[in-house]
DNA sequence: CCGTATCCAGCGGGATACTG
DNA sequence: CAGTATCCCGCTGGATACGG
């Protein structure tokens, strides 16, 4: 386990590139479910999402690619065929986000109650 | 080093609680802070913070008051004087974005770059 | 000092229809 | 299938002024 120690040199402005993507509202669910298999389809993040719309998926994995976190790879067929995966840079992102969705899965019960439905700057899951 | 396979069984849902809250924009921000010191005043914060008005400062510390990640205690004096900490929950929180954190520190240059200035989501920091 | 009250602009995201 | 093109609403967060 880390020392505690080890984050107390660590600023906030480390955030400032990374964030305005990461407080997407699908951004984490994208990144963590593609993590889950060598790579995707539209469609198929489309399913594992859930309610997110056809426009805002694109957004996201436009953002995502843009960034460097995931490559899209277009296969000239018909029908066309695009497969989404993480790059490296993506995995280690996924990695770190680990321990956070631990400490979630611990908690989600007590924030729960507070969540107001129909929430929009995050996923209704 | 936590093993990979740690984290398979982590579901998304899991965050369906804590989401709103962390995708706030300056959340990730002053939780972080926070944890710097044993407690810290309103103005403390929002010099730390460096560009948060007053209403968005308050506004998220009482959604972090109100999910329990951090404590306020008023002191009754005059002029008044105001005490935030985190709470037990809101140090595990922070412990476990460290890993994102150190993440962000060794790639920020790479994202910077893709950042429009003045975006609304997070902060300029 | 520590906020609250009010107003409002801007943006993100949803719905829907459509195309290559 | 994999998106684009529009349109529009709701919410967030900033600015500002004021109160206990």
């Amino acid at each position: 386990m880390a020392d505690e120690s080890d984050y107390d040199h660590l600023c906030v402005c480390c955030l400032r590139g990374i964030m305005p993507t990461i407080a997407r509202k699908w951004t984490i669910c994208i990144v963590w479910e593609l993590g889950r298999r060598p790579s995707m389809r539209f469609k198929d993040i489309m399913k594992d999402c859930g309610e997110i719309s056809p426009k805002s998926l694109a957004d996201v994995l436009k953002e995502l690619s843009d960034t460097g976190l995931i490559e899209r790879i277009s296969y000239d067929e018909v029908p066309p065929r695009v497969e989404y995966h993480l790059t490296e840079h993506g995995r280690e992102l996924r990695e770190a986000l680990g321990p956070m969705m631990k400490w979630a899965k611990r908690h989600n019960h007590l924030y729960m109650s507070y969540r107001k439905p129909g929430f929009a700057r995050a996923p209704d899951l």
